[in-house]
DNA sequence: CCAAAAGTGTTTCACTTACACCCATGA
DNA sequence: TCATGGGTGTAAGTGAAACACTTTTGG
């Protein structure tokens, strides 16, 4: 009770709005004459990436305080003229130089105590990038940002931990009934790279006769006539994705489970 | 393009922060002296009661601008010093009274122009109550406040369609595979309210012995000795939800699927 | 010719689905 | 005694899981 009482006093004093007009920017349901302080809003997001079988995320070292030095989740806040997940694109975009293919919506974070400097709730985001691509790793290689190893993670400064774990068990949940795995992958990839990619983030081993039935079965990639180069042993069949199928049986309310 | 500098313009001449304090407050990422405009946050309700084999909603009438008089999901500010969950708790007991037995985040919106006042997000959570529990029925009784069945409703205020919407794909989706209906009904109950609800939701007729037989392997049912009453045929049996066993299972990371 | 991964079917078991009649009770 | 919902079992079909060897290729 001290605690949030405390919060409450400070953030009032930091950020009290004008008070003029506040007989109609906010007050919906409350009296017209209500001089409500404002928390901030921000977003931060969970990158994940797939680096020889091991699933990564990415990370910004803080160059301000709070938590100056320490590794965070990257994120900021959001402007008023842009939706929660511009603003999500564009913080990627500005301290990662990264190009977002899948972006989800995953939580909002509204502790009172979760920033030390005042109230601050946070959209939290999923996105999953193509490690693949070496544009992704040239744009992330800066001296602060840099990819961890899911299980392998510095410590994280606010709340981010919570945000990571969170994460992390909604793409386990969610690679089981959709087929988001492929935003992992680069454009063609073996069934035996999909399959990796699936025991890595669901962290157990899977049959790889029954994984390719039912992966064929799905009917969602496409055989390509080229095969993996450069391997030392028999070279695998390269599979696309099929996105247009994919999204015409989304459309219909289909059922992807694997 | 247009109407996002509209906003930005109108939102910024409106709840512009004090800017002596921005190089504390807020700053977490941008340059020290950056003078931000903050939008306003909310969090509204979508509360779900079951009424004599019909889903319901709870719906308060506005009684302000904008869209006074029009129906929408109930809701307001989040005030700096309360956590989101307990700021949709508090926003429910003030508008209509009533005591949540489950309520779950849904979602955040955050259109530009979802509010016409100003930029305002929103968090929204799922609610379900007991519409047999007589309080509930009391404390709802008032002038602006009423249930409406889900296919039944009014046109609804700012993008509350969208967000009711979210709700109800959503609670179809939680009830296959997470006990949660037991929230809507009675404490106890007859084995074919529960599947009548599963019914409604669920919006497809469901086989008598397999629904019995499949809830009760679940093993989550305790057997009363009490029966129906005042029925004019024989009287089924009652039933309790055993939410001690549901933790330990749930946190034991069980599936419920039905 | 050896090492290394690619590729391929069948059987078993569990679970889901479909389906119809008798029972208990109150009016 | 009749109307109303309560309560029960079995058979068929479908989908998941377990399981091992041959093929191709490069070194």
């Amino acid at each position: 009770m001290s605690t949030i009482h405390q919060a409450a006093t400070r953030s009032t004093q930091l950020s009290r709005v004008h008070t003029s007009e506040t007989h109609e920017i906010g007050a919906r349901d409350l009296p017209y004459t209500y001089d409500y302080p404002r928390g901030a809003l921000t977003v931060d997001c969970v990158v994940f990436g797939l680096d020889d079988d091991e699933l990564e995320v990415l990370l910004i070292q803080r160059g301000l305080e709070p938590f100056k030095g320490s590794w965070a989740l990257p994120g900021g806040f959001v402007r008023v003229d842009e939706t929660l997940e511009d603003a999500a694109r564009r913080e990627l975009q500005e301290e990662t130089g990264l190009a977002i293919g899948y972006l989800e919506q995953l939580y909002t974070f509204g502790a009172v105590e979760r920033d030390p400097r005042e109230r601050v709730v946070s959209v939290a985001y999923t996105a999953l990038v193509k490690l693949s691509d070496h544009q992704v790793r040239a744009a992330t290689d800066a001296r602060d940002v840099a990819w961890f190893g899911v299980h392998d993670l510095p410590s994280l400064a606010f709340d981010h931990v919570e945000i990571f774990q969170l994460a992390l068990e909604r793409l386990k949940n969610k690679l089981r009934n959709e087929p988001i795995g492929f935003e992992l992958l680069p454009p063609k990839f073996t069934l035996t790279q999909l399959q990796h990619l699936y025991e890595v983030v669901l962290e157990r081993t899977l049959d790889k006769r029954n994984f390719r039935k039912r992966v064929l079965a799905m009917d969602l990639l496409i055989e390509t006539n080229e095969v993996q180069q450069d391997v030392a042993h028999r070279a695998a069949r390269l599979y696309r994705f099929d996105e247009r199928k994919y999204r015409k049986l989304q459309r219909a309310g289909f059922n992807f489970e694997l």
